[in-house]
DNA sequence: CAAGATTGATGTTTCAATCTTA
DNA sequence: TAAGATTGAAACATCAATCTTG
């Protein structure tokens, strides 16, 4: 027996149904988001990371992708979609005129407020009544524990 | 205060982060078996749904996308990409013809077998190295605890 | 030469419409 | 009439290549 079987195969079906388990999860809540806000769930993403960026929910380009596991190009343009329609900015960083800086604008704040709201109320009424706060705590920490080591 | 804002910030911060880090590890492990076996990850889930639905490693086009979150168009082209590759065949059922069933082919179930092995190996590295069989235990109950009252 | 960002081409997924069968 | 599956069009994300700046 090598040590590709050493974990027995119920650890890997653990894996799997925990994975799919939590793609339909994120799938439900951010649904729930979309169908009300019509932005689709990167976006959503986008937003929530910028109102989650006190004190001027501005962060680059580089941060967001590398904060929601995107890639660069794909960062572009979904800040491009994000800016045709008014809800961020764009501005070169005066110091490294490489940068270019998202920042969410009035109208933008608003909408990622409400976007919070409603995921908050989904979170809410699909996990914490099924797992307490608690639950929510020890996923995030375990999630957080196997993001550390990387 | 209105229900909304009853379970704090924090409760949505931790949500966030839950699903962003999950997409990361998922990403990671998945990219793994894909870069040895050239497969995207939809295929990937495929093939392992299938390796896992015993006896004959059959399974309709709507169970695999209700299992896999995915809408049946997707499926139908997961599936005409797997089936050009030789890794499963489609046959239609015989006592419903409005049905199509996907099978592994002897290929594909060595095909599922190896990337089940990489898998297997990506989630003892990652995830068992640092939250234990236990880690992952829990935290597929967890999301498995919040699936149910779906 | 390395890092940040963008563009165009490519692959994948979903949505809406359609076809077949129960 | 509804359910299962497929098709073409559109949306979205990634990769490779490119441009600019440090």
């Amino acid at each position: 027996m090598d040590a590709t079987q050493a974990g027995t195969p119920a650890m890997l079906e653990q894996w799997t149904a925990a994975q799919a388990g939590f793609h339909r999860l994120a799938t439900r809540l951010t649904d729930e988001v979309t169908r009300r806000t019509g932005l689709p769930a990167s976006s959503i993403q986008v937003l929530l990371l910028l109102l989650q960026s006190p004190p001027y929910h501005t962060l680059t380009m580089t941060q967001l992708a590398r904060h929601l596991e995107f890639s660069t190009a794909g960062i572009t343009k979904v800040t491009d979609r994000l800016g045709q329609s008014g809800l961020i900015e764009r501005s070169p960083c005066q110091t490294d005129r490489r940068v270019v800086r998202a920042t969410l604008t009035p109208q933008g704040l608003q909408a990622a407020g409400h976007a919070a709201d409603l995921l908050a109320d989904a979170v809410q009424q699909q996990v914490i009544a099924r797992i307490g706060e608690d639950g929510l705590a020890r996923l995030a920490g375990l999630v957080a524990a196997v993001d550390l080591g990387r």
